[in-house]
DNA sequence: TAGTTGACCGGAA
DNA sequence: ATTCCGGCCAACT
């Protein structure tokens, strides 16, 4: 396995079907570490590429997290366009 | 190599 | 409800 977690995080987060969020803990349980949900924004954060739906990904509270340029409202208003969002 | 930072999480005050 | 603290992990300096 050469992939690293930043890898799998990628692989995971672009599984994530059209109109549906994941929160940051269940993307890294996928990737592989339960307990690197921190990790996985880490890695987001240095790896955010438009094949990997960032916007998808929130927190186990139910809030959005942040995203890039714009922070939430940024992904509130993807959410919501993808229906994801109510 | 080691130390700091951060797009987190859960619990406590 | 808000604020603070400790813990885990990867990337950056």
């Amino acid at each position: 396995m050469s992939k690293t977690f930043a890898d799998k995080v990628r692989d995971v987060v672009r599984q994530i079907p059209k109109g549906k969020t994941m929160t940051y803990k269940e993307v890294a349980v996928k990737a592989g570490n339960p307990k690197a949900a921190r990790a996985v924004g880490a890695v987001m954060r240095s790896n955010f590429n438009r094949d990997i739906p960032c916007h998808r990904v929130i927190y186990s509270s139910g809030q959005l997290g942040h995203y890039n340029r714009g922070g939430t409202l940024r992904k509130k208003a993807i959410l919501k366009a993808e229906g994801a969002l109510k």
